[in-house]
DNA sequence: TAGAACTCGGATAGTAAATATCCGAGATCA
DNA sequence: TGATCTCGGATATTTACTATCCGAGTTCTA
């Protein structure tokens, strides 16, 4: 069970994002998280559909959170990136073998797939307990109040 | 995040394995459950080695539980099967980057590593609070009590 | 006691997904 | 109006999962 390493990427982006109030390129994000800068834009669109960024073209253009970052939780990065399915998939294998279980009787998922569903449900709650504004007070908190200030004035700086 | 297939038989097996009290071939298992025997083979393998199942070789031979189907978990089967990694792993981008972090101030993980961790936990320990028996009992309950009993009357009949 | 049959175990191909990249379409500013 | 910079989807490469086979070891039978 392996998460894309573009939640990461997204993840740290988004925090980014937050804390500038104008457009930033794509090419911008990558060169500050030393990420490649096509697969990191790759990530960007699938955010973009997913409606946490807005996408501008043109000379001044780039990415900006479409809310503010109180607004958008961890599970909706994550779910924009890795795909909203879950993670245990139940194939029925009930329904196969000596022992089949009729169709009919499967109107409910089996017990095995409600624990894992159920499993699920908490890890998903974990994450949508979680704010990108709880993420960047804590990397602030990390770096005793100065990161996102770096990050707010290396933006604002030209390349 | 895709969960390896081989979760739900390793995790069916097991359900398989509580009803049975002599050693069930890796063959029979397949059989009943309709899956490629020799990747079934190969994920009781792993059971093997995290001490889940005890293996028998010879004409007798076959898979056993070594504990009770109360004493093992679910987040167990999991972890046999799936690795125990967790799925979102933290490459420190932080460290990297015109804003890079020195790594003398990394002793701890970042707050997005730690988030990520956290609803891992939630997760696994959802997963750790179910057993083996619980999962019997719920199959059971589905089929109004018949399942298991139809399990073992085809575990003690000879093919 | 010797043989034979059946078992598990690790090493070996094939396939799907994730990773990484490039070039074209569209928009903005000079 | 033109040039430059932006995003967006289509395209190769690598990794991990899926599936399989054959050899080593063990147990029962004759």
């Amino acid at each position: 069970m392996k998460m894309s390493n573009g939640v990461e990427w997204a993840l740290h982006g988004c925090v980014t994002l937050s804390q500038s109030r104008d457009p930033v390129p794509a090419a911008r994000l990558a060169e500050l998280h030393g990420t490649p800068p096509a697969y990191l834009a790759k990530h960007l669109q699938a955010l973009s559909r997913a409606g946490i960024v807005r996408s501008t073209a043109g000379q001044v253009g780039g990415y900006l959170l479409t809310r503010p970052a109180a607004a958008i939780t961890v599970l909706e990065v994550v779910q924009a990136i890795d795909g909203t399915s879950p993670a245990y998939r139940c194939t029925e294998i009930r329904q196969q073998g000596p022992l089949a279980v009729p169709a009919e009787r499967c109107d409910r998922p089996c017990a095995i797939a409600r624990a894992m569903a159920s499993a699920q449900e908490a890890w998903y709650g974990a994450l949508a307990d979680i704010t990108i504004a709880d993420l960047a007070a804590g990397i602030d908190a990390d770096s005793e109040g100065t990161a996102m200030a770096d990050v707010r004035r290396w933006l604002t700086s030209t390349a």
